[in-house]
DNA sequence: TGAAGTAACTTCGGACTCCTAAGTTGTCAA
DNA sequence: TTGACAACTTAGGAGTCCGAAGTTACTTCA
C-alpha cells in the first residue's frame, strides 16, 4: 500500500475477498435481527433457535442441538433449563440412550418455535428484489459454500440434500436432473433442500463421491 | 402441511425462504470461526473487530465504531476500555466533535487488526470453488440484498459505491458501465466496493435515484 | 451573561452467552 | 463387580449486550 487513492484496478481486493465482506455485513444483520425479535417474544436468542430446532426437526437430545446450534452442551444445557422452568419444552427419556433425554416443544413452546422458525424471514423478503434467475444463481452459490464449509467441519452435516443418503445426483438430463430415492420423486437444482427432516447421513466416501458427480455436468 | 411425507412440489419452501436458511448456516460458520480466531489471538470477538475497523477505516470515534459494528455505544465503550488497558489502542480528543474522542491503534494494536481483518478469509477461500461467473452473480445478489436490508436499517449505510456521492452508474455501454468520481475511473459491476474508505454518504433522495438507475440496463 | 439544550460519551446493574474443567449417573462389557 | 463410556449437569469466569442514569464540554437562545 502506498500513499496514493485507490483505483480501481487489479489492485482492488479480488472479488472472492469482497463477497466474504459482504456475507459478514448480511450476517451481521441477521445477528441483530435475532436478538431483536427473540426479545421482543421474551426469549433469548438462543431459547428462540432451540425451540425452532426443535419444531422443525422433531424431539432432538441435547448433543443433538448441540450440534445443530454448534454451540457446546453446557450452554445448551443452560438454556434449556431455563426453557424447562418456563414450560416451554419437556424432557423424557430417549430410548436410544441410557443417559440421554428427548426434548420436546409443549403446546406453547411449540407456537414460539413456530415464530421463531420465521425470524430469518425478513431476509427472505430482501431477496425478493432479485430476479429469478438471480436468485437460481445465488441459491447455486450458497449450496457450494455451505458444502465447502462443511468440510472444513465449519457447519453440521445435517438437513442438505447433497449430503444425504437419497440423493442422486445428476441421474438425466432436462430441468430436473436429480433424484430423491426415499420420495422417489425428480428434483430441480434449486428444490435442493438445506433443511429436510428426512435427512440422512451419507458414509464420507459417498459423500465425496455424490459431490463430484453433483459438480459433474450443469 | 398434512401427515404426507414431504414431496418435492410446490409445497416446498420457495426458494427465497431457502436462501435465507443457507445465509442463516453460514452465518453460523461466521460467528464461530470469529470467536475462535479471536480467542487464539488473545482477544474478543468484538475486540477484534474494533480493531479490524480502525486499521481499515481509521481512527474513528465511538459512535462512529457503534454504527459500524451494530452494537450500542455503551458496549463499545467497554470493549474500549480492555483494548486501552491492554495498549491497543489510544484516546485522542476529536477535533470535529466537543466530548469525542478518536481511536487510533498502537503498533501492537495495528498488528492485531490487521490479522484480525483476515478471519473472513476463510469465507474467500469456500468461495473459490464456484466458477467466475457464479461469483460475479453471488456477488451481485450480495449488493442488492445489502442494499435492501440497509434500506431497512438493518445494515448501516457504509462503504458501499452505491450510496456514496461519487458514484455514477451505467453512464457507458460495456463491461465497465458505471464511474467513480472520485478517482474519476470507470467500474463494472464486480468491482464494486463494499468498504471503500473514501465512501461519502449520498442524500437519501440521491441514493434512490441512483439504485433505480443502476438497476436499469445491465 | 447566563440558562437550557445537545452530543458524545461513561458508569452501573442485570440478563445472557459461551467456554473449560470437573463432577454425576445410568448402562454395558469384561 | 469393576471399569469404561456416553450424555449430560454444575461451577466458575470472561465477555457481550442492553437500557437507564450520570458527566461534561460546547452551543444556542433569551
Amino acid at each position: 500500500m502506498d500513499t496514493e487513492p485507490p483505483y480501481f484496478d487489479a489492485n482492488s481486493e479480488p472479488l472472492a475477498a469482497r463477497i466474504a465482506t459482504g456475507l459478514h455485513k448480511i450476517g451481521l444483520a441477521m445477528k441483530q435481527q435475532a436478538w431483536q425479535q427473540a426479545n421482543t417474544a421474551g426469549l433469548s436468542a438462543t431459547q428462540g433457535q432451540i425451540l425452532a430446532t426443535l419444531v422443525a426437526g422433531g424431539p432432538l437430545s441435547g448433543s443433538e442441538l448441540s450440534e445443530r446450534l454448534g454451540v457446546t452442551l453446557p450452554t445448551i444445557s443452560d438454556s434449556v433449563r431455563v426453557l424447562v422452568e418456563k414450560t416451554l419444552v419437556t424432557k423424557s427419556p430417549d430410548p436410544r440412550h441410557p443417559r440421554a433425554s428427548l426434548l420436546t416443544p409443549t403446546p406453547k413452546g411449540a407456537e414460539l418455535g413456530a415464530r421463531a422458525r420465521s425470524w430469518p424471514e425478513f431476509m427472505a423478503d430482501a431477496v425478493q428484489d432479485l430476479t429469478p434467475e438471480e436468485q437460481r444463481a445465488f441459491f447455486a452459490g450458497i449450496v457450494k459454500m455451505i458444502r465447502m464449509l462443511q468440510e472444513q467441519g465449519l457447519i453440521p452435516l445435517t438437513g442438505m440434500c447433497v449430503t444425504c443418503k437419497h440423493f442422486r445426483p445428476n441421474v438425466r438430463t432436462g430441468p430436473a436432473p436429480h433424484h430423491c430415492a426415499l420420495v422417489d420423486a425428480p428434483l430441480s437444482s434449486d428444490q435442493l433442500r438445506l433443511d429436510c427432516q428426512e435427512h440422512e447421513r451419507a458414509s464420507e466416501t459417498a459423500r465425496r463421491e455424490v459431490w463430484e458427480q453433483f459438480l459433474r455436468r450443469r
